[in-house]
DNA sequence: ATACTAATCCGAAACGTTTTCGGCGTCAAG
DNA sequence: CTTGACGCCGAAAACGTTTCGGATTAGTAT
C-alpha cells in the first residue's frame, strides 16, 4: 500500500542509505544514481512518511493552536482574521497547524501537556491572554517555543515573546475623540474581567477622562461578554439607568455593534443620538450601518507576525524584537456622529 | 529531557513492556504493580510521545482540513463557522485537526498530497466542493477515508459520503417568497462558476421563476466573488442596467449585505425599495441593518454531522446514511419589506 | 510426581526515516 | 610504489511505542 524508501531501493538496486540520501540531496551521490533514484520514486509516487521522519528528527514543521470552544466569537472577527493570518504564513514557511478546540479550564491544560509534551508541534501560538495565565507558566517552565498575541495584564511581568496593540492609548484616544465631539458622559462596555486586556483597556479610558478633566464615574463602566448579545444588553442596561449617556464605547466590534442594535431599537440614532465605538475593526464594522468608528488592529498581520517570530524562535534565532507594541489606529466613521454643542 | 516508558521501567524495576501495558489498561498486569507503575509515571509526569505512538499504530487520531488562503471569506461566515462546529465535534471525540491554509490549484494538491500520503490524518475533510473536483478524485483513488461538506455539481456522480443542503429548492423558496411580496423582477447574485453549489442555486431561481409564471430573464443573472464587494459591485451593475428590478437574491450572506450597502448608498431603503435576501444566516445576517432575510443552514451542526460521520467511517464502521441533504429554513426579516401592489 | 492452567511478566521485533561511520575503489601526488 | 584524498555507497543504530509470542512461577488437578 504504502511505498516506502525500502521499495525504491529494490527497484532501483541501491541501498536504502542511498536512496534518502539522493531524494534530500545530499552531496555524495553520484547524479545519475540520483536522476534514476528520484525518476523511480516519481514513478512509483513516493510520498515520505512524514509521522516517521517527524518521529526520527524530532521536528513536526507544524505549530500549535488551541482555539477556544463553544465559542460563537470565535466564528465572527477576531480569532478567525488572526487564523486567518496565522495559516498564510504558516503555509508560506512550510509549516503546518495542529488545532484542538477546547474551553479554558482543565481539559484544555490537558490538550496543551498533550500537544507540547507528546511532541506534536515545534511551538505554540497563544492567544487571548488571560490573568496569571496558566498556559504561558506551562510553557516557560517547560522552555518549549511559543509565542504570545496580547501580554499580560497591567502590572504582569510578561517575559515572554509576544505581539499586543496599545489598547490604553487607543481607549484613551477613542475618549478623547468623543470629548472633542462635545461628549461628557460616555458609557464603556469593557470585556470580562479575567481577559488581561481589560484592565489596559480601562485605564485608558480613565487616562482619557482625566485628560480631559471629566470625572471618573465607576457606574457607566460595565463589563460585557464580547458578543453582540452582550453589547447589547450591557447598552440596555446603561441607558436604562444613565439616560444622559451620549456616548458608549464598546471593547470589540461585535459588542458595539450590539449596542447600535439596541440604541436603532429604542428609536435613537446612532451618531446623531448617541455615539458609539467598537475595537477590532473586523470586516463587519466597515459594512455595518451606520459603519462603525473603531481602533483598527492589523489583526491579520499580527497573525503573520506571530508566526514569524515564532518560526524564528524554534530555528535557535535569537530576534531582536521578541516584545512588540503595535500602535493601533482610530477609524472615525458615521456612528461616532458629529460635533455637538 | 523527555519523560519516556523506558525511564519509568527503570525507576519501577519493570520492564517497558510492562510498563506500557500498565498505563493502557492491559488485563494482564497485576492490580498493585499497575498502581505502582501509575504512580511512578505521575510523579515523573510522563506524557507519551504521541509521535512514536501515531508511527507505530499507524493512527493519528487526528482529521484534516485544508482551508483556502489569502481568502477574507473565510473569517468571515461560512467556513469559519463550519471549523466551529468541526473543532468542537472533535474535541468531543478527541481527535486533533491538521490544518494547512492554500490557494486552490497545484499547491493545494501537494497539500492533499503530502498530509494524507504522509499519513499525517486519519481521514479528510473536504468544503466547498468545485466542479470536477480534484481533491475528491484523489481521495477516492487512494482509498483514504474523507468526507465533504457540499456534493457535486449537478449531473455530476457524488458517489461518496457528504453533507449538503437542498440549495436548489431554498432557491426556489426566496423568489416564492418574493413573488408572493409582488415581486416581478427578481435579479440574482450567483457564487462564481468553478463552485459546485452554483448550478443548484441557479436552478433553484429558474424553476421558482418558472413555477410563478415569470419569464426567466438571464440578463437578470450576474456572478459575485463570494465577499461583500462583490454583493455590492454586482448590485451597482444590476441597478445600473435594470432599474426596474425591485428585489435581489445573493446567494450567500457577505453578498446581500455588500448589495444592501449598495442600495442604501443610492438612497434608497432596503425592503421598502429595494427587497434583499442572502444564504446562510450567519450572525451578521441577524444583526444587520436591516435585518437580512435567509435561507438558514445550520452549519455549525453541519461541521458536527461531518466529524461524526467521518470517525464512523474511519472506525471501519458502515453508516446508513452517508449522503444526507439537509432541509434548509427561510428566514424572513426586515430586509424583504412588505407586500407590493 | 506429572501435567495442566492461570497469573504475571519480559525479550525482541517492528513501524520508516535519517545519519554516523566506515569501506572500497580510483586517482593524483610524492 | 606508497600514501593520501576523494567520490560514492552501505550497514547499522536510533527515535519511543506497541504487541506477539513465549517464559516463569505458583497453584491445582490428575
Amino acid at each position: 500500500m504504502q511505498i516506502t524508501l525500502k521499495d525504491i531501493a529494490q527497484q532501483s538496486g541501491y541501498s536504502i542509505t542511498t536512496v534518502s540520501r539522493a531524494l534530500t540531496g545530499y552531496s555524495d551521490v553520484n547524479a545519475e544514481t540520483r536522476q534514476h533514484i528520484q525518476d523511480i520514486a516519481t514513478a512509483l509516487g513516493y510520498q515520505p512518511n512524514l509521522l516517521a521522519r517527524q518521529f526520527r528528527n524530532q521536528r513536526t514543521y507544524t505549530l500549535g493552536l488551541i482555539i477556544p470552544a463553544h465559542d460563537q466569537t470565535f466564528s465572527t472577527g477576531f480569532y478567525s482574521q488572526l487564523m486567518l493570518g496565522i495559516g498564510d504564513a504558516a503555509s508560506l514557511e512550510h509549516y503546518d497547524l495542529l488545532i484542538s478546540a477546547q474551553a479554558p479550564g482543565e481539559d484544555e491544560m490537558i490538550a496543551y501537556r498533550r500537544i507540547v509534551a507528546g511532541n506534536r508541534v515545534d511551538g505554540m501560538i497563544i492567544a487571548r491572554t488571560r490573568r496569571n495565565d496558566e498556559r504561558i507558566l506551562y510553557l516557560q517552565g517547560r522552555g518549549h517555543p511559543f509565542v504570545v498575541s496580547g501580554r499580560g495584564a497591567p502590572g504582569e511581568p510578561s517575559d515572554y515573546p509576544y505581539i499586543d496593540v496599545d489598547s490604553q492609548m487607543a481607549i484613551c484616544t477613542i475618549v478623547q475623540h468623543f470629548v472633542e465631539l462635545g461628549h461628557r458622559h460616555i458609557g464603556l462596555i469593557l470585556p470580562p474581567e479575567e481577559i488581561a486586556f481589560t484592565g489596559f483597556r480601562h485605564e485608558g479610558y480613565c487616562e482619557g477622562l482625566a485628560a480631559a478633566g471629566i470625572p471618573y464615574r465607576p457606574e457607566y463602566v460595565i463589563n460585557g461578554d464580547l458578543w453582540w448579545s452582550g453589547g447589547y444588553e450591557c447598552t440596555e442596561t446603561l441607558l436604562d439607568d444613565y439616560p444622559m449617556l451620549s456616548a458608549i464605547i464598546a471593547c470589540n466590534d461585535l459588542m458595539a455593534l450590539g449596542a447600535m442594535n439596541a440604541i436603532q431599537e429604542r428609536g435613537l440614532q446612532v451618531g446623531a443620538d448617541i455615539a458609539v465605538a467598537g475595537f477590532d475593526d473586523i470586516t463587519a464594522a466597515e459594512y455595518a450601518y451606520p459603519p462603525l468608528t473603531t481602533i483598527h488592529q492589523p489583526i491579520y498581520e499580527i497573525g503573520q507576525m506571530l508566526v514569524k517570530l515564532l518560526i524564528s524562535i524554534i530555528s535557535g534565532a535569537t530576534p531582536t524584537e521578541t516584545q512588540v507594541l503595535i500602535p493601533s489606529t482610530l477609524m472615525v466613521r458615521a456612528s461616532s456622529g458629529i460635533q455637538r454643542i
